[in-house]
DNA sequence: GTCTATAACTCGATAGAC
DNA sequence: GTCTATCGAGTTATAGAC
């Protein structure tokens, strides 16, 4: 199951063939198939599996590092940056690559794919409900918390495309002007 | 070889076999292989057309619907979300699955997809220079046409997982709501 | 529960006649 | 240049012994 999930990381679903997975888990077919009857079976097992993970692997190290809430969600987007340097652009976010390669083809893939975007989204939301009044009153938390996913998936991609994390700096850089704006106008408010 | 084209925005490459390519090209394997030695040829020869497609097909609508160039921007963006609905959420920007679902398997795969970033990127940073004063004058007109595609691209596929338009719709707002605020800020300034 | 062996099929790629 | 036929490898999935 773990193999799973890391050669579906390294390579992709259709890439990743059940043999790869039995023999990284070092395993025998046979296993694979008691515990899991089909491939869309371990995909979905997969994607469960990293909605557990995203709070102690994405969020965690994010929470407890940063007590500002509005600077934690620019220690979420550094974490992901630091994968991209780790694994030299090899490996972005698990979920928004699934997303993109499984479309329509397992619509129950596709739902465990939005409840993973839902469970992010929901820690950043988190963030700015924290920030209070440091965001006008008028602004929807949750719309820019989702608006904070989009920017991460766009600029993963592209740092992924060209091999460079200036795409990915320049979009978080751009972010964070706009959040800045958001503040300042609430000060000014006061 | 626009059937592969077809096939691949469809169905992502990998899941994409060369037996559908000529079934529905309604040609035969032999005149595949003749244009195309190998499927890693037809993929590259795919993004290419790409390319040479992403001014008639996604730009020029846009260029010739609306003469505001910082209007010109959602113009363009509203094209991707016509095409979200009108399949039902099954395609989205195929050079954006295409980018993630490649990773690193193939390198001149990726090289060909950062070129269609350029060149999308490049007709969205032509209408911030033709912006002019519309901006203030040090905001990086190329960051900001990158930040254009990679908000898009996140956009793009949430909508896809959630089957929904409001996570698109809700990002091209704040992205509007950003924009307005750097031509607030350079109207202030004269 | 885990092993070996393999069925049933599809894949990408190609040879050789026309 | 386009056809038919097919190779050999790799695919998912499974049966049946241990």
């Amino acid at each position: 199951m773990e193999a799973a999930r890391e050669l579906f990381w390294e390579k992709g679903f259709e890439a990743t063939s059940l043999g790869d997975v039995v023999k990284r888990a070092k395993a025998n077919p046979g296993s694979l198939y008691y515990f899991c009857k089909t491939k869309e079976d371990l995909l979905l097992a997969v994607l469960e599996r990293y909605r557990e993970l995203v709070w102690p692997v994405v969020m965690e190290p994010a929470f407890n590092a940063v007590d500002d809430p509005m600077v934690r969600i620019f220690a979420v987007l550094e974490g992901y940056r630091q994968g991209l340097m780790a694994t030299d652009f090899a490996r972005g976010c698990p979920i928004g690559s699934l997303s993109l390669e499984i479309g329509e083809a397992f619509p129950s893939a596709r739902e465990k794919i939005a409840a993973n975007f839902d469970g992010w989204v929901g820690w950043v939301k988190k963030c700015f409900d924290e920030a209070g009044d440091q965001l006008p009153p008028e602004v929807d938390r949750a719309a820019l918390a989702r608006f904070v996913l989009t920017v991460m998936e766009g600029a993963v991609m592209q740092a992924r495309a060209y091999h460079s994390l200036a795409p990915f700096d320049s979009a978080v850089e751009i972010l964070r002007d706009y959040l800045a704006r958001l503040v300042t106008e609430a000060e000014a408010r006061t």
